[in-house]
DNA sequence: CTGAAAGCGCTTACAG
DNA sequence: CTGAAAGCGCTTACAG
């Protein structure tokens, strides 16, 4: 099937490829009637510019990047990368824009698929998830001059724009709670400690919990992976002196957390309370349901695309905090001694 | 940061652009001495050719689309997606490939993105997911030439090759396991009707359990989500005679259906069997483990993956059965009336 | 084996 | 307001 081109279009309303373009591109240059008509024959032969001709004459590729870490060993995506791109995608599609999604197995690998796509012209602009401190990225970034928006803490992306909420301010808010109900022993399974939003959630948990005279407060390292979130509880759960409540950095490993507790005979939430960091249908499926804290991940990525193409635009752009993850109490913290 | 052209490579390597081009693609037309030097200065200058200059000039554009079709509503990707994606990387990265997702709200969107990727010259060819019967999709990709390879059940893909297996098969695997367990009365929690696949296990289902004289087979059916198969669990745990077994068509109602059982204080396995179509860390996880047909999801992808850039490399290439999804038993299923 | 040139389908100054 | 032309960075016949 032959494709139309502007010469096509040009030929059928009798004028030249440049008032073509103007017309298509709502540029001055050609009169209503003309654009109008223009406008009409584009329509009736279906015509869509090609986008590599389009690219190479200097106009946008209307593509932006999305890498993901993750080893090839690894199925799946975590519930909140999937949510992520589902509202980047919706802040794009509103704008015609195509999402090139890549999953890097490092990240070295990571960032040389930025310099490849800077290279090759492929996006006008990338988004950077799972930041760590002194991300390297930041910086390559800065040099390509590549428009780059950040979805992570502001403090660890450089002169980049981000997208991200106060977690501190939800780490307090989780761990007042759960001193109100009366517990003195809180433990945490952390996630991946070299990302920068894990940092800043343990120093806020730290913190809290000495402010509030609670126990030592132990944060257990995870990958993020159910089981890597088991092993913990696992652990928590086994010593000599067990934390009553446990909080943990995502709804995978709250669940397999869940899980452990019922093998080990112990009863969520009147000897165990437990709390999980992002909310997400099955937290509400399980008996019991999850106390969870809620963000809107969906939010982060509309805010995130939306900030990207402006800067693809050359507007300035300023980062963004969305509003910080809320507790939604449900079945699975209770006061301790459970009443 | 000024890219490097091919222009560049050539004055410094003292050859003209063409030599560049032909050293850079493997074509024959330079001699090895002049191929080797011109690499070397490319691989110095870090050189990668635009890709929009290559595929405006006849070359692929190494990229191909895959779309999703969901509600804007919703949020998040079904775990079954994420592996698929995950499958599809693999093998795209291995042949330096890129991946175009795009969301579409509708059926209609989704062939609109179709036919634009196709019209901007975007994607050398692309991935068609969630097939039904009668797919308009399936003629237009035929009547476009645009290479496409059908993730789903060959009878309903049409001329173009599709990459699946035998789910008639895993579905009697399952039936057969159950009325070996002495289950008389077995239900399923079906997927959405119109999906070709989901249609191909109704019919199996309904057979074999004809065929071993078991009860009337009853297929509930779904969005797939956790919501609606827990209340699909709900009506037929509360009907006057309920099942003493329930096939999931995803792991997600899976899940779902175990905690309405714990919630109705109806026992698993001892009181009702559960059977999870697809597996996942979380069956493994929860507690009882759920009995699941476990198949290679990320395999689907790396095959569809392969055939799709076969066809774009013009190479011939017929549809693919991987194996059948069989059955893992786990703590959810056992012996009916239970021993 | 190599070089010079046309052409892919656009965009965008530049003249009229 | 419009047309003719250059140019984006490649690939690929076509001559030598």
């Amino acid at each position: 099937m032959k494709r139309p081109t502007i010469a096509d279009i040009a030929r059928e309303a009798g004028v030249s490829k440049g008032a073509v373009s103007y017309a298509l591109n709502g540029q001055p240059g050609v009169s209503p009637a003309t654009r109008e008509r223009i406008l009409a024959v584009a329509d009736r032969l279906n015509f869509h510019a090609d986008s590599n001709a389009r690219a190479l004459a200097g106009a946008k590729a209307r593509v932006v990047g999305l890498t993901l870490q993750r080893p090839p060993s690894t199925l799946g995506i975590e519930p909140f990368f999937m949510e992520l791109i589902s509202g980047v995608e919706l802040e794009l599609s509103r704008q015609s824009y195509a999402l090139l999604l890549q999953m890097a197995p490092s990240r070295d690998e990571e960032l040389a698929f930025y310099r490849r796509w800077f290279s090759e012209g492929r996006v006008d602009g990338v988004l950077v998830c799972d930041v760590r401190t002194g991300d390297p990225r930041i910086a390559v970034l800065e040099e390509l001059g590549l428009p780059a928006v950040v979805i992570g803490p502001p403090d660890v992306s450089g002169r980049l724009p981000s997208a991200w909420s106060d977690d501190a301010q939800s780490m307090v808010e989780a761990v007042e709670y759960l001193a109100a109900l009366g517990h003195r022993r809180v433990a945490r399974v952390g996630g991946i400690p070299e990302l920068a939003h894990t940092a800043i959630r343990t120093r806020a948990f730290t913190e809290v919990c000495a402010r509030l005279s609670l126990a030592e407060a132990v944060t257990a390292p995870t990958d993020y992976s159910g089981e890597s979130g088991a092993r913990a509880t696992r652990r928590l759960l086994t010593a000599t002196t067990r934390p009553t409540a446990i909080i943990y950095d995502n709804d995978v490993m709250a669940v397999a957390g869940l899980t452990v507790a019922h093998e080990l005979g112990i009863a969520v939430p009147s000897e165990l309370s437990i709390v999980a960091w992002d909310d997400s249908p099955i937290c509400r499926l399980l008996h019991p349901s999850l106390t969870a804290l809620t963000r809107d991940i969906g939010g982060y990525g509309v805010a995130a695309a939306r900030m990207l193409l402006a800067a693809v635009a050359g507007a300035p752009v300023e980062s963004a905090h969305g509003a910080p993850a809320h507790l939604t109490p449900r079945g699975s913290t209770a006061r301790h001694p459970a009443s």
